[in-house]
DNA sequence: TATGAATGAGAATTCATTCAT
DNA sequence: GATGAATGAATTCTCATTCAT
C-alpha cells in the first residue's frame, strides 16, 4: 500500500509526514491543501501522488501513523505500578508534556481531526481515535488502591470527580491543551503546583 | 456597516440570518457555501453581497448576532437570588435546555466556530465568545451562600471542582452537548437524576 | 437540466455549441479539453460549468443536440413518394450534401463518437445514434416499386447490393465522407456523375 | 534510430512490442499509457525511454512494424493464380480469418489507429496504412479472367460492385470486422454461406 | 543497461465575488 | 433593490519524460 513511501529514507519521509501533519492540523482534512503540503515539504506535486494514491489515502496514512505514535509514546509508557490516583495523574501529565514537547503538531492534528472531521473521511477513520482514547482512559484510571478511601464513598464516582476536576483545571489553565503544552518549563511547573493544590483539596474529600 | 441589512423587514432578515447560521453551523466558516445560503434563503447571490461586503463580513455579523442572543436569552435570565450553588446549577441546566430547544442551530454554530475555527476569521472574532463564556461563568458561579461550607475549605476552589465535575458528567452523558440537548424530555430527566446523585456526593465533600 | 443554457441568446449559445462540437469531433470525448472549448468559445472556464454540471453532461447535451439535428435536417426531409430506388438514393445524397455543408462539424462529431467512444460515456449514449441510423436506413431504403425488376431476383438482396455498391463508391471517392462533403460544388457534381454511371450498370443487372 | 531496440534479444523485444500494440489497440494513441505498457512488459519506465525517444516514436515504430506484418502475413500469401474473382475473394476471406486469428491485437491496432487517430501522430503516419490497403486492394482485385463476362459490361466497375457488395455484406454480418473475426469457426462458416448466396446473385448479373 | 523517484504542465471542477441589467 | 451570468484563481490529480544511481 504505502510501500514506496515507507522505503524512503527516514529523513525525507519525516519531512513529508511533518508537512502533512502540519497542514491537516491547521486546516482539517477538507481545507488542507496538498499544494501547501508539497510546498512545505519541498517536493513536487507529482511526487506526493506517487507515494499516495490521493489526498484521502495520505490523510489515512497520517492518521494511523499518529495513532501509533500516540500509543507507543504515551499509553505504553504509563506505569501502572503506581496505585495512587493522584500520583498516577501527575505521571500522566508529565508524560503528556513530554509527548507534546516532542510532537507538537500531533496533538493539533487529533484536535482538528476530531472536531473538524469531514464526512469524506469519517467512515474510514471510524472511531479508532475515540476507541483508543476511551480504552486508554479506562486503562489510565483503573486499578487504584482504594483502601484509604473514606467509608460510604462511591469510589467510581469519586474517581470521576477527581479526573473531571483536574481536566477542568488544566483546560482552564491552558485554555486549550495545545496552548498549555506549548508553554515553557517554568510555566508548566506553575501549572503542576496549582494541580497539586487541587489534589490536596480532593484528597481531603475522599481520603480518610 | 450593516445598515442596509438591518433596515430590512425583520421577516426577510431572519430568513437570511437563519440560512446563514444553519450553513455555518453545519460546515464551519471555510466550508460553508454562500451558494447554499442564498438557495436556502431564497435570495439571489447578488443580494447577499449587496448586504454584506463578503463572506467574512457575513460571518462576523452572524457571530455577533449569535453572541447577543446567547446573552439575552441565557445569561440575562439566570436568577441570582438562588444562593445555593447546586440549585443554581440545576437552574442553569434547565435554562440551557430551554435555550437550545428554542435555538437549536445557534449552539451548533458556536461549536462549529470554536472547533473548526478557520485562521481567516480567527483574528477577527478574537476571543469574544470565550470572553462572554468566561465572564458569564464568573457571573453564573459567584455570589453563593458559603455559610454551610466546612471550615478550612478553599471556597473558590471547591466551587470550581463542583462546576468542572458536573460539566464533566454532562459531557460524558451527552457525549457532545449538542446531542445532549437534542434528547427528549424523559432522557433529559434521567440526566438530571444522575446529576443529582453527583451533587449529593459533592455536598458530602464540602458541606457541613 | 440545461434550462440555463437553453435560455441563452441563440447567438452565444451556438458559439458554445460549435466550440464543443468542434473539440469533441477532433479529439473524441476523453481527449477533448474543456479548456480548449472555452478558449474557442471565448468564455471563461467557470461559465461552462455554470451551464453544464460537468464535461460528461456537456457531451451528452451536444450528443442529443446533434442527434435531433440529424433527424430534423435529414431524415425528416427525405421524400418517400419517390418509389424508384436510384432516384431515392440520389435525393438522399443531395440532402446529405446540403446537411453537411450546413453543419460540417456534426458529421465528424458522430464519426468520432462512434469510433472513439469512451467507456465513460458509452453507457449513457447507449446506441441511440446506432438506432437512429439503423431505423433510418430501414426507412430510407424501403417501400420501393419493384414491378420493373427482373423475374427470379431476390429483391431484398438486390437492394442491399445497390446500397452497398453506391456506399462503396462514395467512400472510395471521398475516402472519408467527411472529406467528400467538404469538397466544392463542381467536385460534388463529378461525384454525382460517377454515381450515375454506376447506377446505370446496376439497373442493367436488376431491371427488366 | 531504433538500433538499440532492434539489437535486443527477440524474446524481450516481442514482449515489449506486444505490450505496446495491446495498449495502443485498446486505447488509441493519446489515451494509451506508457505506464501500462511498461507494467505489461515487465520493464522499467526508464528502459522504455532508453529504447524510444518518446511515446510518439514508440507508436510510429509499432505502426511500421504492424504494417510490415500485415504485408508479409497477408498480401504476400494471396495466390494470384486464382483467376476467378469470386474464388479469389473467398481465398482472401479465409486468409484474413487466419491472419486475425494469429494476430488478434494487430487488427484492433489498425482500427484504433484509423478511427481514433490523434492529430499528434496523424501527420507522421500520413496515409501509409491507407496506401498499403489501397495498393493491396488493387493487387488483390486485379488480373482476373473476364472471358465469361457478359458483353457490354464495364469490367472494372463490375469488379468494384462485387467487392463493395461483399464488403458491405460482411460488415453487416460482423457489424465490425473485429467482432466478425473473433467469432468461432461454425459462425464463420455461416457467414461464408451467406457470402456464397450473394456471390451467386452477383454472378447472375455479370456472368454469361 | 536498467531502475524508478522526481518533475511540472495540464486536466476537470469549485466558488467567492463582481457587474450589467 | 434585486438578479444571476460571468469571472478566474485555486483545488485535486495524471502522465510523459528526465536523471541520478
Amino acid at each position: 500500500m504505502f510501500s514506496k513511501f515507507l522505503s524512503l529514507e527516514p529523513k525525507k519521509r519525516d519531512i513529508i509526514i511533518n508537512a502533512a501533519i502540519k497542514e491537516f492540523a491547521q486546516k482539517g482534512y477538507k481545507d488542507a491543501s496538498t499544494n501547501e503540503i508539497v510546498k512545505e515539504a519541498g517536493i513536487s506535486k507529482g511526487l506526493l501522488f506517487h507515494y499516495f494514491k490521493n489526498k484521502k489515502s495520505l490523510f489515512l496514512f497520517i492518521y494511523d501513523y499518529a495513532l501509533e505514535l500516540l500509543n507507543n509514546e504515551f499509553y505504553a509508557k504509563v506505569s501502572f505500578d503506581e496505585k495512587d490516583i493522584f500520583q498516577r495523574y501527575r505521571q500522566i501529565l508529565l508524560l503528556e508534556y513530554e509527548l507534546f514537547k516532542k510532537y507538537p503538531q500531533m496533538y493539533s492534528f487529533f484536535v482538528a481531526t476530531v472536531s473538524k472531521d469531514s464526512s469524506e473521511v469519517n467512515d474510514e477513520i471510524g472511531n479508532r481515535y475515540q476507541e483508543l482514547v476511551e480504552s486508554g482512559s479506562k486503562l489510565l484510571f483503573e486499578g487504584f488502591d482504594v483502601s484509604n478511601y473514606k467509608d460510604g464513598i462511591d469510589v467510581k464516582k469519586s474517581i470521576n470527580i477527581i479526573i473531571w476536576s483536574l481536566e477542568g483545571l488544566i483546560n482552564k489553565l491552558g485554555y486549550h491543551r495545545t496552548t498549555l503544552f506549548s508553554t515553557n518549563q517554568s510555566q508548566f511547573d506553575e501549572i503542576l503546583a496549582e494541580v497539586d493544590v487541587y489534589m490536596e483539596l480532593l484528597k481531603k474529600c475522599f481520603y480518610k
